[in-house]
DNA sequence: GCCAACGTTGGC
DNA sequence: GCCAACGTTGGC
């Protein structure tokens, strides 16, 4: 079992739209940086637990629970011709992208950014690190255990 | 909108 | 394999 920060722009899907779709679950594709699609192929497993994190707006912080949903498999967007995510050199027999699905477990109070950085117990979590352009990164169990024990509100 | 940080690309 | 140029991310 395993723990993740899975960022998510709000303005293309925010917590509320995840909340809003079929199942409450959603495709996590569109990740093109190799780090996070070998953290999804090679290691996420169903169950594992996630922080679903708005970034690239107002105020980031994380925003909900979630849970893998499925093991990775290839993303869709890559064989999109006329898609965002089109990757020419991608191939239906050897695809280069893969994505998970995540599913909701519940929205809870807002926790901004600001608020995680305040807590010394949360200052080597990768997603706070200076520079760190990562969509997906992993969560030490304690530091898991630290924000639903003492910053996760309902 | 700015800009630091980082990843990717491609010429050599 | 190096590295400059370029593109992207994401907080502020």
């Amino acid at each position: 079992m395993r723990y993740w920060l899975m960022k998510s722009e709000p303005g293309d899907c925010s917590i509320d739209d995840l909340g809003a779709l079929p199942g409450q679950t959603v495709a996590w594709y569109g990740v093109r940086n190799y780090q996070a699609r070998n953290f999804m192929r090679d290691q996420m497993r169903i169950g594992d637990g996630a922080l679903f994190y708005h970034s690239n707006c107002a105020v980031p912080g994380i925003a909900g629970i979630a849970r893998v949903s499925s093991t990775a498999y290839p993303d869709a967007t890559q064989f999109e011709r006329n898609g965002k995510y089109f990757d020419p050199k991608a191939t239906q027999e050897t695809p280069r992208w893969f994505n998970v699905d995540v599913q909701l477990v519940k929205k809870i109070k807002f926790i901004p950014l600001a608020e995680l950085r305040r807590h010394p117990q949360l200052e080597r979590m990768r997603a706070l690190q200076r520079g760190n352009r990562l969509s997906i990164t992993p969560l030490d169990p304690a530091e898991w255990k630290f924000i639903l024990t003492h910053l996760v509100r309902d």
